[in-house]
DNA sequence: GTCTATAGTTCGATAGAC
DNA sequence: GTCTATCGAACTATAGAC
């Protein structure tokens, strides 16, 4: 029977790359791949056992089944992910006085540059997310709250403290519109440029992430604006 | 062999219920349903056969294939909801001095309300929608083209004649952004009532919107005085 | 840890009766 | 148009050698 322990979020003091076998991050690198491809359910087991240059039965030694795999390499990025994001965060606020533009830049900003650098193979991990994030399913549900909650409350706290004319409750709405602009910039479907005929590159990430600050700074304004809190 | 013949996009003079069998209909809010719940690949055409009360072979007969029963599911609601929202749309330009607000409001309530009442079973086609968007998956990549490009025009063209100092390529940067806000609405995960212990409710469609169109419109118009456009 | 081989299931699609 | 029955392929997962 299989370990297929899930890997602790690596602290901020400890060594960069496990203490696990190789093989193992070229399945995680692999399932990244494959599932940013087809989904859960569209990838297949071979097909990552191939990618990664594995047997299929290795995968099941290191991660047990599909789903548990699926989970571990949600865990690895994300830990990367938020770990940046929090640390940007606090130091912001830390400083005191911190732009609304600063705080949404730290919201962004780490997860296409790991989501696009680390990974080898380009922007999965991104597409993953997106697609997790819009999902009624309850595997996504579920990874959506253990993984991306926590750091989710933090910057919906942010908003509220730097604009204190903001109720909690529109802070919430503004927090899930912000990522819904954000899933645009994740998911990469080329529809920018097609619609743009060339004009908007949403290969672009720099350009992609000044105008997104524009807009979600405007949006959060404007909810604050259109209806003050009055506490 | 089977006809698998697309449905016609219904015209405004035409019978409301195409001449087809009962139990096609039924096929196709199955479809809905299911492939809502499970996506493309994760969906059976066995569970879509017993979801409909029919047997699978049928679903063969009338669609053929499984990737034909998809495009034809997403071509009949993708149809009632865009002439909708044309229909909206030119009403509002014709009328002249369009406020923002109006466009934002006909860009959304359609797809909320023919994907929420029509489908007898809830918010199916909404989720099918959201997730065909943020996919680079070529299948869904051609879907979104084929029946949700020439609207995006229409509505890109709104924005520059409401706004005039917005430029082209910031117009469709403001749609891209706009139509990923929209997607909180139609994904309705749950999440935002998660995040804000109960606050947010995302099954209060006339609440949503109401803060959608407030963060939407903020979002465009800071577009426009971070970055007028000169010509 | 890593492999080959395969068991056991589920899938999309088709054949053919009515 | 609609059904039952089934084929052949693909899938996840496991057994067991090394």
């Amino acid at each position: 029977m299989a370990r297929a322990r899930l890997q602790a979020r690596p602290q901020a003091d400890t060594v960069r790359e496990p203490a696990v076998g190789s093989r193992s991050v070229a399945i995680l690198d692999a399932a990244e791949k494959v599932f940013a491809k087809s989904g859960f359910a569209g990838a297949s087991m071979r097909e990552i056992a191939e990618t990664a240059g594995v047997a299929q039965a290795l995968i099941h030694y290191h991660f047990d089944n599909k789903e548990k795999l699926f989970e571990a390499m949600i865990a690895r990025r994300s830990g990367e992910i938020n770990d940046v994001r929090a640390t940007q965060l606090d130091r912001l606020l830390a400083a005191g006085r911190a732009r609304l533009e600063d705080v949404v830049e730290a919201l962004f900003r780490p997860t296409i540059e790991v989501g696009h650098s680390l990974a080898r193979g380009g922007d999965g991990f991104s597409r993953i997310l997106v697609s997790a994030a819009n999902s009624v399913d309850e595997r996504d549900a579920r990874l959506t709250e253990t993984y991306y909650d926590p750091i989710a409350r933090k910057f919906i706290d942010a908003f509220c403290l730097i604009e204190p004319g903001l109720s909690r409750k529109e802070a919430v709405w503004a927090y899930m519109f912000s990522i819904g602009v954000g899933m645009t910039m994740m998911a990469r479907t080329g529809r920018s440029a097609r619609l743009s005929d060339g004009l908007c590159d949403d290969t672009d990430i720099d350009e992609m992430l000044r105008e997104i600050v524009i807009y979600v700074c405007g949006g959060i304004r404007a909810m604050l604006t259109a209806n003050p809190n009055r506490d």
